[in-house]
DNA sequence: CGGCTAAGGCTATTAGCCTTAGCTTTATGG
DNA sequence: CCATAAAGCTAAGGCTAATAGCCTTAGCCG
């Protein structure tokens, strides 16, 4: 039984690259051991929680991806461009790897690693939104619309949700336009 | 062994009264089984597709249960009051059946009975997009814009995903008027 | 009224999965 | 060189989905 080196983030490369190939409905501890060349008790020597662990690991990394994305896309850009750019990388994130996607939605309630990766990538659309003069609640307010539009295009679109032959990236352009008017004129509170 | 006299319908039943009390993780044809009265196997003389093919019903059912609170939101407004009041009513079905919008994405690909439900569920947002003047394609686009902002944001608030203390209801407003400005200043094509 | 058929139950079985328990081996540090 | 902790293993228990085959009920038709 020569030993393996096996680490959480290896078992969780291995789940990744199983999820990409055959979907999530394929992800098991008893495949991923296989991709591993464990059997399937040894993974609980890693990731102690079981499926349901991995499962949110899975999500963590695939959050942090997401995040890494959007910030390289953020850079160096500002104001509509910024925002065009922001949600282009994340429908493109969404599309090459949809499965990834799909699992995101899979992991159990939000815990603090959950919560540190999703705040670095809200992170990013606020930095954004500081194009727009917003900041404070209306900013957080923004974030959310920011993210309900990217994900429920993304979400949606990944599924099959929207089966009319209309051209999906010019529904893509559209929405982005709708979201940088709306930021434009996004009600700003009087500073005290 | 009293026949119970069970149907399709009556198997979702149950099955949606399961997962409004414990989750979609809970769902299984054991537990379902169990709350009809009936051993497992006799399940698949209603659901002859197995597991798969409830969860594919269940989709059916709540597509169809959303439509029908659209259009009667819909109902007697026009404009922005009908996109505010449609949106709100998405949103209510959402929250109070958390469960069961949750189960909406697991089921499988699209099929006849879905796409069909699916199908009026737009037709009642592309009804009011009437009011604005639009329709063709750019009604298409627009009617996506609707509901990925609609479902980005069931999809992200149930799941916990906004941590933030800021509250939701004004999140959700700021989003609804980004949508209705959006559509205002929508790109009107020239008829020939 | 008698019998046939089909539908709707059942039990038994197989295959696959997750998870826990406890043993064994490897690697490492003193 | 040995002790110990980490990382692997096998075995076993309990759950699930799904299939096969049997039995009974209900209803219809002659």
């Amino acid at each position: 039984m020569p030993r393996v080196g096996l680490t959480p983030e290896q078992v969780v490369d291995h789940a990744l690259a199983l999820i990409d190939d055959q979907g999530t409905e394929a992800l098991t501890l008893a495949s991923v051991a296989a991709r591993a060349g464990v059997a399937t008790p040894s993974l609980y020597k890693h990731v102690s929680g079981g499926l349901a662990e991995l499962r949110r690991l899975i999500a963590v990394r695939v959050t942090e991806e997401l995040a890494d994305r959007l910030a390289e896309a953020a850079v160096g850009r500002s104001g509509d461009d910024a925002v065009t750019a922001v949600l282009r990388a994340y429908q493109a994130y969404a599309t090459r790897h949809p499965h990834r996607y799909t699992a995101l939605p899979q992991a159990p309630q939000p815990d603090e690693d959950l919560t540190r990766a999703a705040t670095r990538l809200v992170g990013v659309i606020i930095a954004v939104l500081r194009g727009y003069g917003l900041d404070g609640s209306e900013a957080i307010h923004a974030a959310r619309t920011v993210r309900s539009l990217a994900h429920g295009f993304a979400s949606l679109s990944i599924t099959g949700a929207f089966q009319l032959t209309e051209d999906l990236t010019t529904t893509h352009d559209r929405l982005i336009t709708t979201l940088t008017t709306g930021l434009h004129s996004w009600p700003r509170p009087a500073k005290d």
